[in-house]
DNA sequence: CCCTAAACTTGATTCATTCCAGAATAGTGG
DNA sequence: CCACTATTCTGGAATGAATCAAGTTTAGGG
């Protein structure tokens, strides 16, 4: 199993609160949710949660690296917890709907484009658009 | 040269209108603009250009192809007139500007990572995130 | 058990984008 | 060349994700 959430804060050194916690848990059980959706998740169980309290915990979240923060055009940000092993995603173009691709081409294939400008390439974020398979269906 | 913006929104069954040649012309000149600079950029040769003419315009031009947009995380919406080559885009981590960056890895090569839960795949998006030159100089 | 910085609550604000109703206009058919 | 209609454009209000701000609570070191 994955470390517990305590364990994971107080490795970043962040301190431990009951929303980082509830924040934590609600993205174990739902991969690429977006804000609101951790914030109905969190209250379900906190119902005082202030959805400030979630933003903000999303946000340490994803600095100290223990949250990836997904943003694909045209939609809100989502969040993840499978982090530090550069996968990539699809979309939905219809619904919306996401899921993890392992990355194609072995390990960060991508940054073999450097010679980009003068830019000093750091990462490579693939994303890929198509149907998923409830919506190719219905067609 | 490129084809002038007429013959471009006739050839697309677009009606030819003196907003639309406007922000073609602007995104010419301006490649990965956001929607205020296009607002500025038209309303220097044409002050009475709406702000909703100038969306509404983007979305047409964007849906018959002639423009492509372009959305990087945590930044408002992009455009270009560069389409149909399939390239990709380097954009910088500190001021946000962004390159054009030829496909690596020769043509379409991500579209390999076709298993992906069952979804149908048609396109593949690349963003490289990195720093410019002018942001890694100060530094 | 205190104390202080970090985290949280509540509520207002920003800003890109979209929605709406009415006026203007491109371009087809007469 | 003119009239007609759907499309496009103008001006202004509304939406919604995200951020900011002021004050209260709390984690956890001393």
């Amino acid at each position: 199993m994955t470390p517990d959430g305590e364990a994971q804060l107080r490795a970043a050194s962040l301190r431990v609160t009951r929303p980082r916690l509830a924040v934590l848990t609600a993205l174990r059980g739902h991969p690429h949710v977006d804000t609101d959706t951790v914030i109905s998740l969190v209250r379900a169980d906190h119902p005082t949660v202030s959805h400030q309290a979630v933003y903000d915990v999303l946000r340490a979240l994803t600095n100290a690296g223990l949250v990836r923060r997904i943003e694909p055009a045209g939609a809100t940000a989502r969040y993840e917890t499978r982090t530090s092993d550069n996968h990539h995603h699809v979309v939905c173009r219809s619904c919306g709907a996401i899921a993890d691709v392992d990355c194609a081409v072995g390990h960060a294939p991508c940054l073999t484009a450097s010679h980009g400008h003068g830019f000093v390439i750091d990462e490579a974020e693939v994303v890929y658009w198509g149907t998923c398979p409830d919506c190719s269906e219905g067609s």
